[in-house]
This record gives C-alpha cells, sequence and structure tokens, in this order.
DNA sequence: GACGGAGTTGCAGAT
DNA sequence: GATCTGCAACTCCGT
C-alpha cells in the first residue's frame, strides 16, 4: 500500500507529479560492502533539517554504521514554507522567498550527492511531529538519527520525537555538529550560566573537535521491501505556491557543493584571511563583498562549522602572522558559537518581556516608522539601500547591519528591536535565530553592549567608504544621477540639480523621515532614562507597568519640545535617578593638567 | 567595595 | 590617509 503522507496545512498540493522509487540496490552494496546476509538488518533514518551536506555528518555517520538501509529524509515544514499571503514581501510566516528558494537548492544538491553514492532523499511535506514517526512505523526504523539543533522551535520538536522513540524503543542518535562546542557543554562549565561576554565565552573554550570526516564513499541504500512508497520531487518555487520573481535575485546558489567550493576559494586567498578584521570591511562593497559570504552555507549546514574551522588553522599555521580574534575569521566563527551558547541558556531570548538579559526600554511602536525603514523608504539613501539590498539579496554586510539595526532601534527611529529583528529573520537568507536575536539586543544596547551614545550616523558612516555613492546608485537607480556632493543627504540638493538629475525629493524619492540631529538627541535621552530606570531595579528589571509609565512620560515631554532635553526637563514628579559623574580618568586628568601647563 | 582597564566595528576634528 | 583625541559615558571583570 502506498505510504500516504499527510498535509496538515494549506501547503498546496504539488504540481509535479510523483516518482515511484527506483534505485539499484546491487550497486550500493557493492560500493560500501553491504552483503544479501544483510538485508534484513537494521534500518536506519537519517533525518536532514539543518546540517544540508554529508562531510563531517556524524549523524549520517552513525546512521549507516551497520545498517542494511539508510532512508535519508527531509520535512518540508508548512510551520517553515506555507506561502503567508499576508506578509509584506513574497515568503512564508518565518522566511522569504531567497531563504526558501537556497534551501530547495540545497535539497537538491543534497539529492545529488546522495544519488552518487547510491541512495537518494526522501522529501516528504506536514508537521514533522506527525511525519516522522509514521515513517518509523512504515520503514521498521530501529535507529533514527539527525543533527541536534539548539532552536526552541525545534527543541520541542525533538522533545516529542525522542519521547516516540523511547516508547517504541528506537535507538536516537542526535550529535551535536552545528556548532564547534556544544552550547550545554560550555554553560555547564560556566557555572550552569550562559557567560555574558566574549571574553568569559572564550575562557570556556577548549580545543574544538575536528571534522569525522569526508563524506562516506556510500551509503545503504533505501530497502527494496519497502519500497511502494511514493514520494514528492524536490519542489520549484511554484510547486510550493510562490510567484515568480521579477526582482533582482539572491547570488547565493545553495548546497554543500557551491558552499564548499566558496570555502576553498576563499581560503585560497591566504593573505586575505590572515588579515581579515571584521570592523575594517566595507559594507558598500557589493560587486565583491567584504566578507567570505558563507554564512548561509554555515546556516543551513551545507559548510560544517568544523571543518571551516580546522581548515581556517591551517591556514593560519601557514602564514608569518594573522589576525586574532575577536576581530579575526576564527573570532567571527566564536562569535557565532557565544551567541549560539547564550541563546541556548537564556530564556526568552528572543523577546525583551521576560528575557533576563534584556534591559527593558520603552521602544516605539510605530507601524509608520517601521514601514518606512522595511521598505527603504526613509528617505536616508545609504539605510535605504541597505534595506533594499536586503529584501533583493537576502543579505548585506555585517556592518551595514548594524547601520539599519542602529538607525530603527537607538540611533533614530526608537522602534521596538524585535520588530526589525522579524525583517531581518524573514529576509535574510543566512538568518539564524541565535545570532540574529544576540545582534539586535546588541545593536539597540538591550543586552550585551551598554555604550548607546555611540551612534553610526546614516550619512558619513558609508560615506567614508563610498564617497560616490556606488553601493547607493546601484540600489536606488532613481538616485543614479545625483551629484556625488548630495548622494547621502538628497534633500540639501538646490531644486535646480534635483531637477537636473531628475530626481525632486518628495516627489520621486522620499524626504526624510526624520531630522537626524533632533532624533538622534531624542533617542538619547531616552536611552538614559531608560539606562537608569534599569539601574535602580538593581540585580532585577524594572517592571513592565515601570517600562509603561516612563514610556508615557517620555512621550508626553518629547511632544510638547521636540528640542528640549529630557533629562533637564525632568523637575516634575519623580525624575530617573540619573548616575553620579566619575571621576575623570588618569589619561584623562594627565592631559587636562598637561594642557593647564 | 573601590578602582581602573577593557570592551569586535562612533563621530568629528586635529595632528 | 592614518592615527590620535575628546566627547560623555556604559558594564563587566580583575586586582
Amino acid at each position: 500500500m502506498p505510504l500516504v503522507l499527510k498535509c496538515t496545512t494549506i501547503l498546496p498540493p504539488f504540481a509535479v507529479s510523483r516518482i515511484r522509487i527506483r534505485t539499484s540496490v546491487s550497486r550500493a552494496r557493492h560500493l560500501c560492502g553491504v552483503g544479501e546476509s544483510r538485508t534484513m538488518g537494521q534500518h536506519s533514518l537519517m533525518w536532514f533539517r539543518k546540517g544540508l551536506r554529508l562531510h563531517d555528518n556524524p549523524a549520517l555517520h552513525k546512521a549507516c554504521e551497520d545498517a542494511s538501509h539508510v532512508f535519508p529524509v527531509f520535512v518540508l515544514d508548512p510551520f517553515f514554507l506555507a506561502p503567508d499571503p499576508t506578509a509584506p514581501s513574497p515568503g512564508s510566516r518565518t522566511a522569504g522567498v531567497n531563504r526558501i528558494h537556497f534551501l530547495l537548492q540545497s535539497l537538491q544538491d543534497l539529492d545529488s550527492s546522495l544519488k552518487s553514492r547510491g541512495s537518494q532523499l526522501f522529501l516528504v511535506h506536514g508537521n514533522p511531529t506527525e511525519v516522522i514517526p509514521e515513517l518509523l512505523e512504515k520503514w521498521s526504523i530501529k535507529r533514527l538519527c539527525f543533527e541536534h539543533d539548539t532552536e526552541p522551535y525545534a527543541q520541542d520538536r525533538d522533545k516529542r520525537i525522542k519521547e516516540i522513540c523511547e516508547e517504541r524503543g528506537i535507538e536516537l542518535h542526535s550529535p551535536v555538529s552545528h556548532t564547534l562546542f556544544n552550547p550545554a557543554e560550555t554553560i555547564l562549565k560556566n557555572g550552569g550560566k550562559p557567560p555574558l561576554t566574549y571574553q568569559a565565552f572564550c575562557r570556556t573554550l577548549g580545543k574544538p573537535p575536528k571534522p569525522v570526516g569526508d563524506a562516506p564513499a556510500a551509503i545503504p541504500e533505501p530497502s527494496k521491501d519497502l519500497m511502494d512508497v511514493d514520494v514528492v520531487p524536490i519542489p520549484s518555487l511554484q510547486d510550493l505556491g510562490y510567484a515568480d520573481l521579477n526582482e533582482e535575485f539572491t547570488p547565493f546558489g545553495g548546497g554543500e557543493t557551491e558552499g564548499l567550493r566558496r570555502l576553498d576559494k576563499m581560503l585560497a586567498d591566504k593573505k586575505w584571511v590572515a588579515e581579515f578584521e571584521k570592523p575594517k570591511g566595507n559594507p558598500t562593497a557589493f560587486i565583491k563583498p567584504a566578507t567570505t559570504c558563507l554564512s548561509p552555507y554555515l546556516k543551513f549546514g551545507c559548510v560544517s562549522v568544523r571543518l571551516f574551522y580546522a581548515r581556517l588553522l591551517t591556514v593560519y599555521s601557514e602564514m608569518k602572522k594573522h589576525s586574532h580574534p575577536p576581530v579575526s575569521l576564527e573570532g567571527q566563527l566564536l562569535w557565532r558559537e557565544f551567541f549560539y551558547t547564550v541563546g541556548y541558556g537564556t530564556i526568552n531570548y528572543d523577546r525583551m518581556v521576560g528575557n533576563p538579559i534584556c534591559r527593558q526600554i520603552p521602544w516605539k511602536d510605530d507601524e509608520v516608522l517601521l514601514s518606512r525603514w522595511r521598505d527603504g523608504q526613509t528617505g536616508f539613501p545609504w539605510i535605504d539601500a541597505a534595506m533594499i539590498q536586503l529584501r533583493k539579496w537576502g543579505w548585506m554586510h555585517h556592518l551595514a547591519r548594524h547601520a539599519v539595526a542602529c538607525f530603527l532601534t537607538r540611533g533614530d527611529l526608537f522602534v521596538y528591536w524585535e520588530k526589525g529583528r522579524d525583517v531581518f529573520d524573514r529576509l535574510l537568507v543566512d538568518s539564524d535565530w541565535a545570532i540574529n536575536n544576540g545582534n539586535w539586543m546588541w545593536l539597540s544596547a538591550s543586552a550585551f553592549f551598554a555604550q548607546y551614545h555611540r551612534i553610526y550616523s546614516p550619512i558619513t558612516f558609508a560615506k567614508k567608504h563610498d564617497p560616490e555613492g556606488n553601493y547607493i546608485k546601484h540600489f536606488i537607480p532613481v538616485l543614479k544621477d545625483m551629484p556625488k556632493a548630495y548622494i547621502y543627504e538628497p534633500w540639501t540638493a538646490p531644486l535646480s540639480v534635483q531637477k537636473a538629475a531628475n530626481c525632486i525629493i518628495g516627489k520621486d524619492y522620499p524626504k526624510p523621515v526624520v531630522d537626524h540631529a533632533i532624533a538622534n538627541k531624542k533617542c538619547r535621552d531616552r536611552m538614559g532614562a531608560a539606562f537608569a530606570l534599569n539601574k535602580a531595579a538593581g540585580s532585577g528589571q524594572p517592571t513592565q507597568e515601570q517600562v509603561n509609565a516612563l514610556n508615557e512620560k517620555l512621550t508626553a515631554k518629547l511632544d510638547e519640545d521636540s528640542d528640549a532635553s529630557i533629562a533637564a526637563e525632568s523637575s516634575d514628579g519623580e525624575p530617573p535617578p540619573s548616575p553620579k559623574p566619575k571621576p575623570k580618568s588618569k589619561r584623562q586628568r594627565t592631559l587636562t593638567e598637561y594642557k593647564k601647563k
């Protein structure tokens, strides 16, 4: 009887025809030395989720160990893939089409690699907690293998699967291979709490495990005896219910093969690798981006982080000198580990309320400001160009992410960081739950980072790297003829210049959504008040009522006088407690004294 | 507990 | 062009 895999959600039926599996048992047995006597042996199910690769895949190795038949499976989970027509851009509720496209390409590549080893990828759709148990039964699976996943959704899902395996006596293997280190072990080493500074985190680390090896030469094929099954071919975007895309499309091709090719190419430039320092990167470089661009491949596990790390250290060993963490390439991989660890060990990590490491700040819930930012309509060309690159490519440089995140939150618009996080989470091909949330907390000065006076200018920051404004002109063609003197501040151009450039500000391109100088001052005042409130709450956090009260107070005052300093006006009622002025540091005193002389 | 140094990636102006 | 300094000020951590 054919296996019928129920689709429990709104995923449309695939338009393509189903394919009856026909593979060569004998070829695979020959390749891996599996004899006829083992055909009734152990059946393993290798469940791919992330870790879409054959190299350095300990779960796959375990699935193949002593197995007569291995069933490689990927579940098209509607939670991630069902089209959401109400979303502000094409995609599902949680993922934009660029990321879905990358995933489909990665699955295609995985399937090809499996086929070259006498196997193939089984694609099923539905809720994994319903589909996987059904497959376990249908295929008489004795061993289930999948890579450990620390994200909350995966934790809940996997907990249910583990319970089912225990009930049915199915052997389960779930090794850690998406990260260099096991977050749970790092937290234990740190006394039961995740380290909250990078240095503290690095002190807990030993040597990371080495990759388990290359892809298996052959993989025991799925049992022929149980093959009366219809499977779904790898769908296209259209098959999943998404419209054709006319816009500039992501430059990233998904899959292990492409990821390893990019890794090879990047590591071949040893000088670049050895000298890499993240803060020195150029966020406006788009023809040849200033980073590795390997993040999407790490996010989906097309490239093993352990392989990356090991090969990186090999390059370092061949060079006379190289950069070091936190700014080096090695440092970048360790930042990834840091956020994974904190994300794993922090309750409510992905929100402000109820998150013990997150400052409680009275952000604005302003849908108009949010949509202007999200749609690249702020009137600040650098910010808008970056947001348009994000929408079109599904990627932007790390420092561009900093600039736009700072602009949305503590820099200019004072909108909830969670709103910006959601936009990034949908649109980034490399969106990663732990890293994305961590960086948004960082950039909004909600956690990890406290120097809220350091604000990225939406005008001067990118100008240092790209005075001609080529990045802006590429992503905002309406500004292509704007002279470079005005390209970062087109609203300052005389009308005659705007006319000559065929771009009237307010008509062809929006006026700035805020006056940066005024908005920036307001934001700093608000942050100062919020920090004081958090500090006054001591080791705990201010209650939501306190945050709301502060929010009302700040809003009322700012409405009264947009130019006034909140701190200076706080004479009525109870002013927020202001921190005591600190004495000057030794260096400052010395300089002051020197100048007096 | 006080103090000082350090902290992945600010800006503007001076040297 | 690269580097330093002041700006005004935060938290964490080691001493």
